[in-house]
DNA sequence: TAGTGGTCTAGACCACCGT
DNA sequence: CGGTGGTCTAGACCACTAT
């Protein structure tokens, strides 16, 4: 876009996003000044102060009264107030995402598997290990194990499939309706800085994920592994909603 | 208030919040159309909204195209503190906590401070690095700027403060309302790894944390950062509810 | 269909920033 | 001082919900 085209805060505040992530506008520089952006956008300045106040809660932009809207962060943030998959949260950013696969086994539960899973011990599980990419650059290391009730639908995905949560739920009415995150940071492996491209025992930020269908089944336990400076994760308290909780044992 | 004097989002949002504490509305009640909040403020519908949407950010409210706006929630202040703070967080895991100030200064707000405090660059802030630890065990490095309001506060208290927040609240009247925190790995600095007694460049949890007063205004701006290991960070969401639940589950 | 929220317009005035 | 964001007005039309 970047042209005065059609309408809509929520494009405009895509195509913003985009343009920052795009490099146009850089960490710490100032935005073009609202009116400037009406003129470009061809709308009435509410539609542009709604298109900046979403970015700015999502924490890409910070006003100031009298200066103008700075960049905050040209990371992107993945917001826990939505349920989404990599990939769709990707999309609703405006960058296109990417994956593929490196390795898929069937093997036999290990015990962490089988807790998190809620499987047996030894049961049979599908391990998959993906590379997910933002904009063509790969920044995750995914690393999915699946019970043997998903496992044949996993199975059935091509190698390159961007949207792995996307496919299961229009091919297979497979739907996930809870979600576990655990965050925190490890060294990465030897086997984590080959796929990576990164030297070894540089820092990664792990997510633990265990996702759950809407019967209470577990349809995946994941960890992830983000490059730093790639990806980050926000979360937003008030004194209602109390989404963050501390842990004091390792994650595992 | 109550009655149509002056005018303001803020003030009508207070007011709506006050009258959701005391009862006027409860939980799962629909708030009056905005039409009629429009006649009872003798604002415009824009100003009305503005503060619905304020109301809704903090998870008090919550709008249906169609419907109305539903109370979501109508408990306030107390609990929250508890989950907020380091200590109180350790203190209800059953945990010792312990902290000491190595460091703190008065100096000019540089650009990512002014930012994240909404101050003017060069402004008088406060800086203090604390060592927090679990236990008797060092576990999170924390750096935290504060803007002049708060800062001769902050000075008061002793240097082994267990608590800045129980403090802050208990002597001072200062409440935290509500907290952004971003969440990511980072490289450990050679000032972190003297602090914290690890090797240069291993992988640290970094939590960037802003904390805001009942009136908006910013308490505070911090960086903690978590030897790996000893903390995690774990958030639980649902697709049905939207606001996110929390889980009392350990990690593992 | 009537009533609700969702979005947008085209102005206006004020508060704050920098020079 | 001129330029910037912060707030507000008084309309308008659309999309969705309930009946």
């Amino acid at each position: 876009m970047t042209a005065k085209n059609d309408l809509g805060y929520r494009q405009i505040a895509l195509d913003l996003s985009r343009r920052i992530i795009d490099g146009e506008f850089t960490r710490d520089s100032v935005l073009p000044p609202e009116h400037r952006l009406v003129e470009h956008y061809g709308v009435a300045r509410g539609t542009v102060r709604h298109a900046l106040a979403a970015l700015a809660r999502q924490g890409t932009l910070s006003p100031r009264q009298g200066s103008g809207w700075t960049i905050q962060s040209t990371l992107q943030t993945q917001s826990f107030a939505h349920l989404r998959s990599f990939a769709q949260w990707a999309v609703s950013k405006g960058m296109v995402p990417g994956g593929r696969v490196t390795d898929t086994a069937r093997c036999r539960a290990d015990a962490r598997e089988s807790r998190r899973l809620r499987v047996a011990l030894h049961d049979e599980v599908l391990r998959v290990t993906r590379i997910r990419s933002l904009d063509g650059r790969d920044v995750m290391l995914e690393r999915t194990t699946y019970p043997r009730w998903v496992a044949d639908a996993i199975e059935s995905l091509p190698a390159d499939e961007p949207s792995v949560v996307q496919a299961m739920h229009d091919r297979f009415g497979i739907v996930t309706a809870h979600a576990d995150h655990t965050i925190d940071a490890v060294s990465a492996s030897s086997a984590d800085s080959a796929l990576l491209s990164v030297r070894r025992s540089s820092p990664l930020l792990r997510v633990l994920r265990v996702s759950y269908a809407t019967d209470g089944r577990a349809i995946e336990f994941g960890d992830d592994r983000y490059l730093p400076g790639t990806v980050s994760f926000q979360v937003s308290t008030s004194v209602t909603t109390n989404s963050l909780m501390r842990n004091a044992s390792p994650a595992d």
